[in-house]
DNA sequence: TGTCCGATTGGT
DNA sequence: CCAATCGGACAG
């Protein structure tokens, strides 16, 4: 089995290094995986687009507050599941949203789960990869650090020019906080979710970062 | 208990 | 562009 990844970095950096890792799920017999290929960080209690904005914590957001490495489900719109790994020491209270993989293992189920679409919408947005993985808020709170049913495995590290950033999405437009350029993807990458990513390095957003403190 | 709304998606 | 669809956050 694949080395593991290191999950104990802040919302930031972790997003960063998850970019081109895979995310495997185990189902029953099925190994179904995808490359990361878009992530948005949400830093914690003083980023007001988070759900644990102002330090607010109830029973969904709670995992959230479980520390690095700890998935974080919730369900939005009343249909759709959206896959969080924590990042940062615990009650840190922040982590990463999985916006969209590249499917490589298992296919033909993510398919026949997904119905009829192109293979490049089958795991291209939040929503659309956890039903394609089969992820919903029963996994909500696990380790991923141990666990058999869902984890991260290494892959090649992207080089900072793979890397593009923008504003995270469906946040709407007032303040910096939607503004902050937190959605991170691989650049001119088929599999990122919604149009409209500027190309604007990763290097490029450590201006920005003195004011996310 | 009542009201309002969303870190989305798919179909007009 | 807009409806779907419902759990959770928050006010009262």
């Amino acid at each position: 089995m694949s080395r593991r990844l290191r999950y104990n970095l802040d919302a930031l950096d972790l997003a960063r290094s998850l970019l081109g890792q895979y995310l495997v799920r185990k189902q029953g017999r099925h190994r179904l995986s995808g490359r990361i290929v878009e992530v948005e960080a949400y830093l914690g209690p003083h980023d007001l687009a988070s759900h644990t904005a102002m330090g607010r914590r109830t029973p969904r957001n709670e995992s959230m507050y479980l520390g690095a490495g700890h998935a974080y489900v919730y369900l939005i719109y009343g249909m759709h599941h959206c896959f969080n790994i924590t990042a940062g020491r615990p009650d840190t209270g922040a982590a990463v949203l999985v916006r969209a993989i590249e499917p490589v293992e298992g296919v033909e189920v993510m398919r026949q789960v997904r119905g009829e679409v192109r293979h490049r919408d089958l795991c291209r947005g939040p929503g659309r990869l956890s039903k394609a993985l089969g992820i919903s808020r029963d996994l909500d709170g696990d380790d991923l650090r141990h666990s058999q049913d869902l984890w991260v495995e290494r892959g090649d590290r992207l080089p900072d020019e793979r890397v593009i950033c923008g504003p995270r999405v469906g946040l709407g437009q007032a303040g910096k906080w939607a503004e902050a350029p937190l959605r991170l993807a691989i650049r001119d990458c088929l599999f990122v979710s919604a149009p409209g990513m500027p190309q604007i390095g990763f290097n490029d957003i450590r201006t920005h970062e003195f004011a996310l403190k």
